[in-house]
DNA sequence: CGCAACGTTGAAAATCGTCAATCGACGTGG
DNA sequence: CCACGTCGATTGACGATTTTCAACGTTGCG
């Protein structure tokens, strides 16, 4: 296991305790009130069954998720019934954050696994920031994170070709994982199937496979039975021009 | 001149002062005392030439940026030499704002004419939510919103034709145009050159050029001499499955 | 004039999508 | 138990889109 930067070999270690202060650690450590401040937004904790539609598109005055457990996506529809996914959510996420300034939600949020969930109260979020200036500050840095990763989501969709772009987007998500301790250098245990990969990606599912197969065969990675195995993890990284310093936002401006 | 749901006909009409109270207006008014804070976030106003770079990608410790007049974009290089273009920005939108709290900016600003812009003091900026957190709420506002605009380029990039896509980017432009008053149904001056085009919508320069012929060959938009025509507004939207909902977030949560 | 930036076009090649079909795994109802 | 349908993965053949390479025209400017 080799010392590099662009993929942590192990999970942070912290005694946060619920998964948002475990997500923000990096960022800033919360003092006991805003903790406890924090753990009154979280309501009901639902479980939620694969297939779900936890958000949908047009609808009106929707809520925000935490996702504790499982795997969802974020995707918008296009007309002729297709769709794009804009973003792969892990546990320790935020579901329907970005909109919930917005009336109507302007994408939709699937479950992929079947999850555990936890209701935000979004407009007590808002009124806490009143008291609570910091956490208003936490939130803005989540939600800037999670635009650098759509950030770059485009960069691969845009400018690289299906190769580099499924070869990214497979690093992309083990560093992810790595960092709520869920993948490593070797791989990770991935639920994605080829159509959703393929509405990630921007290919079709039939070009999809091709790749995954062209990949495997010059012995990079291989994916398959819900498993994703690095064969070569340093050629991997070559091929994808991937570099995580955009995941990596550890020592933030504020302690 | 039809009214049109998707494309503002004309500028909404506000008193506000500063271009980022012009830009919230639609989302929430400040008081008096929030106004007066705010003013107090603006730092030296600065003229810049064209073709510079206000903010480069890896460099510490940036500063924000409000710009006041001219035209700008944001992009991330890769490593080839070529780039993709995340974002144009207008007057009265922000620059580097999302990555005020990383430690390194992740992304490039480009100005693309001679532009005037102003500082913003983001430790100012952030300290200020202790004391006015609707402003904090609103800064959350512009980040999603900014946000929302990257996933629907996602979604063009990822799952549209080129003709489509070209089509929804200049009517994308034409509805922000025009909410800042600088554009109609009928057209807006464009300062974009062929090359900042295709790096924005993934295309190279000799593709995006037969393209944009094509649409002038059907007669739907012309593109020439720095000026967007529209043609034919109501089937170059029709084209491009274009539904500015998410750029319109009038009446939201807050007044 | 000569150079540089930008726009334009043609021809050939590579990439990617579409259509159609097959295969294995799995669960369900008869 | 087995037939059947569904879902996901896989492959081939073909066609469309897009890129690449190369060249040329125009404009503006030192």
């Amino acid at each position: 296991m080799r010392a590099d930067p662009t993929f942590p070999a192990s999970p942070p270690r912290t005694l946060a305790t619920s998964p948002f202060e475990r997500k923000i650690a990096a960022f800033l450590s919360l003092s006991d009130e805003e903790r406890s401040a924090l753990n009154r937004l979280y309501h009901k904790t639902r479980r939620v069954a694969a297939g779900k539609d936890l958000i949908r598109q047009g609808q009106k005055g929707q809520t925000a998720y935490l996702l504790i457990d499982g795997w969802a996506c974020s995707y918008k529809l296009i007309q002729d019934g297709g769709r794009q996914v804009v973003n792969i959510q892990v546990p320790g996420d935020f579901l329907g954050l970005r909109s919930v300034l917005f009336h109507t939600a302007d994408h939709s949020v699937e479950t992929i696994t079947d999850t555990i969930v936890c209701e935000i109260g979004t407009k007590d979020l808002l009124e806490s920031f009143a008291t609570l200036p910091r956490l208003a500050t936490a939130i803005l840095w989540t939600v800037s994170r999670d635009e650098a990763m759509v950030v770059e989501h485009l960069v691969c969709v845009g400018r690289r070709s299906a190769l580099q772009r499924v070869a990214h987007f497979l690093l992309e998500l083990g560093a992810r994982l790595s960092l709520v301790g869920l993948g490593s250098q070797n791989g990770y245990s991935c639920p994605l199937n080829q159509y959703v990969l393929a509405d990630t990606l921007g290919l079709t599912p039939v070009h999809l496979n091709r790749v995954l197969r062209r990949l495997r065969e010059i012995g990079l990675v291989t994916v398959r039975c819900g498993d994703v195995v690095f064969d070569d993890f340093d050629r991997l990284v070559d091929l994808a021009e991937f570099d995580s310093g955009y995941l990596d936002q550890s020592g933030s401006l504020l302690r």
